[in-house]
RNA sequence: GCCCCCGUAGCUCAGCUGGUUAGAGCUGCAGGCUUUUAACCUGUGAGUCGUCGGUUCGAAUCCGACCGGGGGCACCA
């Protein structure tokens, strides 16, 4: 360790950062006007034979992926958000001083480089550089140029690396905002409003969940994060805003896994004089069509296995869901005793006929679903906000979608009749005194809001973080969330 | 909160029935090469083996605790 001094990676490019200062080079000037985008510059030559040269001059920017030396040639990949390009940085065509300061380019660098067009003898497009330029010195060693960043903490945590060195993961995130894109879009072109909600509620409600609470220090009160739109959204209907959505964030202080993050975009959307039906339909017809303009096809992919989104969606009743794949019938087993006796299970303190019901489907009978499918009609007790069914005893007009194993979505004909609201708020009071901390407290400033009169609505909420699971074969909700609650 | 698995160089991994200075490829550095693309060839550098403690003549290797990650259970969307 006498002469050059053994130094690390990060040493090496220092080295190479104050190198370019000292030949008077600016390691990170402030802009770079004038560039194509790659991905143009790739279409445009597309149909260039192996050894075929242009008088086409295009200038480019990116991150440098590649570096090939060759003697008297140096190649570089540069990549941008549009493409990747091959840049041929020859001795003939460069000044000795701009060649030689190829050495201080590092993978990982931006460089910008101006040259024609042409493909090599191997037919690789390339832009012959007549000049480049570092744009911004990288000064920490970019992951595995082949194997990639496999370790999955670090893809998490250091989500730019992951989005770096793996197209894969780069491909989840463009699906990502092209979905909610395209969502938006339909919900927009059938005249719907995005309205924004508070995120900060002096009560929570609309789901049953635990909140996360937060202090507001001028005020001296606490809030809490929202756990669901839909309150305030039914608000907004009252107000006359007839077809409303929101998509947002929303906060549920429970447990992590492979399917749960602490917090989740939602999109939530309410159409006055819509029923489940409709909302039903709406839900297939939007899903697919997101799929269509997103993918390109309505079939996806999972476990080597295909799924159709297209609609229609089966449809079945939670009772015949229930009973198909258990053998039990929750319309004769209305009592606790008597359904925790055919499940076979001892009813645990405090926990009600509709929580035993629900457990038994979600352990049961929800993984079964892997083809996407609507079940309908669930007890009242486990909804206090959907309307009775028009003509079935202890149920409710509802229903939830699954597809590939998952709920992806949750809807009802919304419950808009002011004293029925009030008497299901006393009762969700009432268990969470008793004990349930995922109960409804007792919110009179939305009863109120429906005492003013709602008409008839559709209401759904679809998790956008699923929705995105099964468009991109994700296994892991923490796959298609750019920065996933960790530890610290 | 409980159970199981994992943590070795910047990255991807080997070594782990305890035994000389812990290895490989990529990355880096030096040199060669004017059409390569995981470029190649020669040489060379790089690691508190997650942390702390224990057993032992001797620990990356065995044991314990802790930290972090993954999966499962519980809870939930």
């Amino acid at each position: 360790m006498s002469e050059p001094e053994a130094k690390d990676l990060l040493a090496e490019r220092r080295e190479k950062l104050d190198r370019l200062r000292e030949s008077g080079t600016d390691p990170f000037p402030h802009d770079f006007p004038d560039r194509e985008e790659i991905g143009a510059v790739v279409e445009a030559h597309g149909g260039l034979g192996a050894g075929e040269e242009t008088d086409q001059v295009h200038t480019v920017a990116g991150r440098v992926v590649g570096k090939r030396g060759h003697g008297k040639v140096v190649f570089l990949d540069l990549r941008d958000q549009t493409g990747t390009i091959q840049v041929l940085a020859g001795s003939d065509r460069l000044p000795e001083e701009s060649f030689e300061a190829l050495d201080l380019v590092d993978l990982g660098d931006f460089v910008g480089a101006t040259g024609r067009a042409l493909a090599t003898k191997r037919g690789e497009l390339s832009l012959e550089a007549s000049d480049w330029r570092m744009l911004a010195k990288s000064l920490r060693p970019p992951p595995d140029k082949f194997h990639g960043l496999e370790d999955v903490e670090t893809r998490h945590r250091r989500r730019e690396l992951d989005l770096i060195a793996n197209e894969a993961t780069r491909e989840v995130f463009r699906v990502r905002t092209r979905t909610i894109a395209e969502i938006r879009r339909q919900l927009d072109d059938r005249g719907f409003f995005e309205v924004e909600t508070p995120v900060l509620q002096p009560l929570y409600g609309g789901a049953l969940a635990r909140p996360f609470t937060t202090h507001h220090n001028a005020l001296d009160r606490e809030f809490y994060l929202r756990i669901a739109t839909e309150l305030y959204l039914k608000r907004c209907v009252v107000g006359g805003i007839e077809k409303v959505y929101e998509i947002g964030k929303d906060f549920r202080n429970e447990g992590v896994s492979p399917k749960h993050n602490p917090e989740f975009t939602m999109l939530e959307w309410y159409e006055a004089y819509a029923d489940y039906e409709k909302t039903a339909a709406d839900l297939e017809h939007l899903v697919a069509g997101v799929a269509e303009a997103v993918l390109g096809t309505t079939v996806v992919e999972r476990d080597g296995e295909s799924i159709d989104l297209a609609p229609p969606w089966e449809r079945v009743t939670l009772r015949d869901a229930i009973f198909e794949v258990t053998g039990i019938d929750i319309e004769k087993e209305r009592s606790l005793e008597g359904l925790a006796g055919a499940i076979g299970v001892e009813p645990e303190a405090g926990i009600g006929w509709g929580k035993l019901v629900d457990d038994l489907f979600s352990k049961r009978v929800e993984p079964t679903f892997v083809r996407p499918t609507f079940v309908i009609d669930y007890p009242v007790e486990l909804s206090p906000f959907a309307k009775d069914h028009r003509s079935k005893e202890g149920v409710v007009e509802r229903w939830e979608a699954f597809v590939a194993g998952m709920e992806i979505a949750n809807s009802f004909t919304e419950l808009n009749d002011p004293d029925e609201q009030r008497r299901r708020f006393e009762q969700q009071a009432a268990e969470l005194a008793g004990g349930d901390e995922e109960a409804q407290p007792y919110d009179e400033s939305f009863v109120e809001a429906l005492e003013q009169g709602m008409p008839p609505t559709g209401g759904v909420g679809l998790g956008i973080d699923r929705l995105v699971m099964v468009l991109s074969g994700a296994p892991s909700v923490r796959e298609v969330v750019l920065f996933p609650a960790m530890r610290d």
